[in-house]
DNA sequence: GCCCTCTGTGTAAACGATTACATATTTCGG
DNA sequence: CCGAAATATGTAATCGTTTACACAGAGGGC
């Protein structure tokens, strides 16, 4: 492996000026420049992170602690991630770690050392313990409950928009809407549903604890529940699951029992993952902008390292957006009268 | 940030002995031992990695580069990766590159000195020069070209399972069977192609290049292609995707069209994601193991790097496995009588 | 002609770990 | 009771960078 040393030797040049002219420090004559820019080139020259990292203390590394993530979520996020990392010269060093206090503690110590920072993505809302995590290094709190002993914390406005699909749905005339919940000590489940019943009371609805059904993100979870719900004696007219996967699971219970959609049942979900337009009917979603996610995190990252972690806590969410697609009607089982549309709308694409 | 040193003057011992007792080497009294262990612990010391790094010349750390990759195939690959790669301490550094020579030969660049080897993924059928890596550290290709100089990898059995499938097809009845092709230059696409066009031949049917859609992996891609199929005088009687996104655009197009699946037109897809089996109807694929894919690469990563890299190499595929569902139903618009079932079958969850 | 300020370059001391070698102590066979 | 072998510990060199400090020469104001 060629090191400075190399390169010094082949230039004729000390250590120190090949170091000034790589980092652009120090006065160097542009002659002296082109020549050891020209050696460094040709041997292939790259500097050894690890000896860089020891003397500046810095590894230009972020480090990103994840839970069990499937499918699009998580490859949207790091995409995110990744991109403004990259344009910053910062590497992802990515790790999935149990949500629990032990595991994430175990995580980011055996992060110390190689990383500047870290995006911490713990959805458990047990997990109590992050208060006091070993934050030497600046955190940044994902998706997680947002704690208040000064770590930054991002998170999606899970109520908001869960309340605007069930106002959207209560607009239509739905009187019963049924929830699918999230995993029961999740973050994001717990405040879809917050939305969910902020939005029945607005519209003057007592909440029925018989169309409250546990889920777990799962399309088996949807499915099962949704059979549950066309099990009982006084059915809803709608269906509002945590997410898509579960909405689609739903879907295909739906389908399997002959149910129309939306005719008999409305349907919608939360995320809108890309495949939500291609179901049938296409699905009536919270339109996360899971990208957007990943990029804001390392942003308040980056922030949290240049400013070496002394401004100000911030706590930001990323706002959702209603897609109104065929799956949520407009005609609802009961009718009452069409409201007015204020909403976006989208169709499938042509 | 407390150092070895401030562990061997609190435990007043040498940094040698603190070394020796956390990396077990050399012989140290078991009182000794104790002792350090505890001062440590309570310190909450954990060795630097970039100076432990530059005195061993290993950094416990492998290389991930990926090209743009959505949904399943992203976060089941990296969740293989990191299993293998935790269960052996390591860790993950991953990073998107362009799939051309200049972007996967600057990542890797970016990454010397940080990483102890490479997984890259290089699925451009164009990305020749691959060829002359600066392999300095051991690389294993995944899903990609298989190149001759002495690189490890690992691809899917593309062209057995896009075989099988099609050989399923005509098993039922097929003459006229559509393929919605990938990507142009994507090696998996390409495969999986020439396993349709093997299927064909051995069934004595000619290839009829009007059934051969351009694509490039997207639903929206599935979808257009499926109309320009059902626009065609002499239709297919079933479509063969490339993968499942694909064939999920194409089985919305379908039902938008009117067309009864499988009554009037099989489909098929590639990739078994979880999603498949909540499609109307649910969707037959080929099952890729991904999250084993990304395991496999790791495991001969870390052979190539244990063993310095000086070993034969290997070139191995996972198998796929064909999942039939009902999208390519039993009975073919042309009838013929049906062949007895070996394979698989599967049919939606309670 | 002198001092001061630039400019361009080199020397050597960190950074935090591992480890070969040295040293001190104990054990033990004969 | 001696010397060898084994055990326990310390000293210091080393890895590849960055950077404070030193220094030499050039240019310029007085």
């Amino acid at each position: 492996m060629v090191t400075i040393k190399d390169v010094a030797r082949e230039a004729k040049m000390s250590v120190a000026t090949v170091s000034r002219v790589l980092n652009a420090s120090g006065p160097v004559s542009d002659e002296t420049k082109r020549l050891i820019r020209e050696v460094a080139g040709r041997m292939r020259y790259v500097p050894h992170s690890g000896a860089r990292s020891l003397i500046t203390s810095r590894t230009e590394t972020l480090g990103v602690l994840l839970p069990d993530l499937y499918g699009e979520f998580f490859s949207e996020v790091i995409r995110g991630m990744d991109d403004t990392a990259q344009r910053n010269g910062f590497h992802l060093l990515i790790s999935r770690a149990y949500a629990d206090r032990h595991g994430i503690e175990t995580a980011i110590r055996a992060m110390r050392g190689r990383v500047d920072g870290v995006v911490v993505m713990s959805p458990d809302l047990d997990a109590k313990s992050l208060l006091n995590l070993p934050s030497t290094i600046p955190v940044v709190l994902l998706c997680s409950v947002p704690r208040g002993n000064g770590i930054d914390s991002l998170t999606i406005q899970n109520c908001r928009g869960a309340r605007e699909m069930v106002a959207h749905l209560t607009s239509l005339g739905h009187k019963r809407i049924a929830i699918i919940k999230g995993s029961a000590r999740n973050y994001d489940a717990a405040e879809r549903f917050r939305g969910y019943r902020m939005a029945l009371r607005e519209a003057g609805i007592t909440p029925d604890p018989s169309l409250e059904r546990e889920g777990d993100f799962t399309e088996a979870a949807g499915y099962t529940a949704a059979l549950k719900l066309l099990a009982l004696k006084n059915r809803p007219t709608a269906i509002f699951a945590a997410n898509d996967s579960m909405a689609i699971g739903a879907l295909s219970a739906l389908r399997q029992s002959g149910m129309a959609v939306p005719e008999e049942m409305a349907v919608a979900g939360f995320d809108d993952i890309p495949l939500a337009r291609y179901m049938d009917p296409p699905l009536s979603s919270v339109h996360v902008p899971i990208c957007e996610l990943g990029a804001k995190a390392v942003e308040l990252l980056l922030h949290g390292i240049m400013h070496k972690n002394d401004h100000a806590r911030r706590r930001e969410r990323v706002s959702t957006k209603l897609v109104i697609r065929r799956s949520t009607g407009g005609e609802p089982a009961e009718r009452s009268p069409p409201q007015p549309q204020t909403l976006n709308r989208e169709m499938v694409p042509v």
